[in-house]
DNA sequence: AGTAGCATTTGACTTGCATCAATTTGGACG
DNA sequence: CGTCCAAATTGATGCAAGTCAAATGCTACT
C-alpha cells in the first residue's frame, strides 16, 4: 500500500518532483544544475490546488512565497481603494508569480485562479537564502524578475500607443507563443480568462473587445466561439500588430 | 600632488565613496551593513559625467552594468525598429538604472542624460558576485526590482484607466515625493524632462499636457513657467488623482 | 429539464483626446 | 543683440473607443 502510493506520488502531475516535472525547463530553465535542482526541491513546497475564482493570495495577505503554475492559469490584478481592478498579467504553467511582491511585508497584488488549477509554493525565506548559495539560481531569478520589468514596459507601450485591434493582436500572439513553448498548439486553444479580463488587461471596454473579435472574425483571420479560439492568418494578425509602426516609418 | 588630489577626490560629490555619499541611505538604504558597504564600494566604478542629450547605453548595447543616478537626471525609454519611443521611466539621484536588463545580452532600453549627469556604476558580474555573498544586499535588490516591476504596473493603471488630468497629477506627485526624498522643496522645483517626455510617458499627445498644465493653473492648483513648477494645492491634486475611484465608488 | 444569473454580443449615441494648423516663447549662438 | 530653430501654447475639428441600453447565449444549480 505503501508502494502504491509513493508511485501514484510519483506519477501524479500535481506531486511531481521538480526533476520529475514537465515544466521544470521552462520554470528553471538550462540555469540550473541537476544537483542544484535537488536544493531547490528541498524547498520547494507542493501548494494545494484552487478551483476557479479562488484567491492564491490578496493585497492584505503577508508576503510569504512565489508560486510556479503548474497546471491552469492564475490572473494577478491591483485592486484600488476604491474597488477597481486592474489586471495585471495572466501566468501559465511553468510562469512564476508573485516577484512584483519581493518588496514590501503585504503582496502587491491579488492572484485569482482562472480556472482549476495547482502550483508549487517557494517560500521567499528559504528561496533568498537558496540564491545566495546558487550563483546559477540568483541569476536566473534576477533574469525573471528583469523580464517582468519588460513585460510591463511592453504593456505600458502597447496602452499609450496602440488601438484596440493590435492591442488585442498582441494579446492572442503572446498567448500563441505561451501555448507553443508549452508544446501544445499555437493555433487552436482556449482562453483561460473572460472577455472582461481581456478587456481590463488591455485598457479597453468589453464591448470594444467583443466588437474586435467578431471584426477579426469577419476578416477571416480567427474563428472564435466563447473561450474557444483558432488563430486562421498569424500572419495577418502579427501584421495587425506592426500597422501603428509601418504609419511611423512612412511619414 | 598626490596627497591633494586624493583629498580633492575625497570631498568632490562625483568622487564620493559609498560612506560619504549623501545619497546611500536612497540607494542603499538600511539593508546594507557598514562593512558590507566597503564590499559595494569595491565594486562601484565611478562613472563619467553625461551632458544633456548623451546616451548612458541603447538598445545595442551590450549589457554590463547597472547605473545609480548620483546628480542630474535620466529618461529610459524604449525604441522599437520603426523608430517609436515609448518612454518607460524617470531616474532621479539616489535611484538605479538598469534593473530591466538583466535578462539578455543588450540593454533593454535607451538611457539619456535629461541634463548634466553623473552616475556611479555596477558592473553586474561582479554585482552578483557581491550579492551572492551578502544577503542584505541581495534582499535589496530583490526589492528594487520588485519595486520597479511594481512601478511599471502603477503606469500601466494610470495609462489604462485614468484621464490627462488624472496622470499628469500623478506624474506631479510624483516628482514632488521624490524631491522631498532629497530633502528638496516637494512644491518647488524644476521638471528636469520636457513636454514631449511627460508627453509620451503618460500616453498622451504633447498638446493635451500643455492644456492640462494651463488649466491647472487657471484653477490655481500649480503656477508652471516652462519648466519651473509650483505646486499650489497639493491637496487639490491628489484630489484630482482620485477623482476617477471616487466616482467608481458612488455607484 | 428548467430557471436564475452572468457573460457576451450588438446597436445607437457621446466624448475625451488626437490631429492638424498656426502662433508665441525661449534658449543657444554667432 | 538680434537671429534661428526647437519647444510650448492655443484653437478648430474629427474619430476611436467609451457609455448606455437591450437582446441573446451560457452555465451552474436545484
Amino acid at each position: 500500500m505503501a508502494q502504491a502510493l509513493r508511485f501514484r506520488q510519483a506519477l501524479s502531475p500535481l506531486n511531481a518532483s521538480c526533476h520529475q516535472c514537465s515544466l521544470s525547463n521552462l520554470c528553471l530553465p538550462l540555469a540550473i544544475q541537476d544537483n542544484d535542482l535537488d536544493s531547490l526541491e528541498d524547498i520547494v513546497q507542493q501548494g494545494r490546488i484552487y478551483n476557479r475564482g479562488e484567491h492564491i493570495f490578496d493585497q492584505s495577505t503577508q508576503f510569504r512565497s512565489c508560486f510556479a503554475v503548474k497546471s491552469g492559469s492564475i490572473k494577478t490584478s491591483i485592486i484600488t481603494e476604491s474597488g477597481e481592478e486592474q489586471v495585471t498579467g495572466f501566468f501559465m504553467p511553468g510562469e512564476l508569480v508573485g516577484l512584483d511582491s519581493m518588496s514590501g511585508e503585504a503582496y502587491a497584488c491579488t492572484a485569482k485562479a482562472l480556472e482549476r488549477t495547482s502550483v508549487c509554493e517557494f517560500p521567499v525565506e528559504k528561496l533568498e537564502e537558496l540564491t545566495g548559495k546558487l550563483p546559477d539560481l540568483q541569476h536566473h531569478i534576477y533574469r525573471l524578475m528583469s523580464q517582468e520589468i519588460q513585460n510591463s514596459h511592453q504593456l505600458a507601450m502597447l496602452l499609450s500607443k496602440n488601438t484596440a485591434e493590435e492591442r488585442i493582436a498582441s494579446l492572442l500572439l503572446s498567448l500563441s507563443s505561451r501555448f507553443q513553448r508549452r508544446r501544445m498548439s499555437p493555433t487552436n486553444f482556449s482562453l483561460p480568462m473572460a472577455r472582461n479580463d481581456i478587456a481590463n488587461f488591455l485598457g479597453l471596454a468589453v464591448e470594444t473587445v467583443s466588437r474586435v473579435f467578431t471584426r477579426f472574425q469577419n476578416q477571416g483571420i480567427i474563428r472564435a466561439r466563447g473561450r474557444e479560439v483558432e488563430l486562421l492568418d498569424v500572419e495577418a494578425l502579427q501584421l495587425v500588430t506592426r500597422e501603428f509602426s509601418r504609419q511611423g516609418c512612412q511619414q
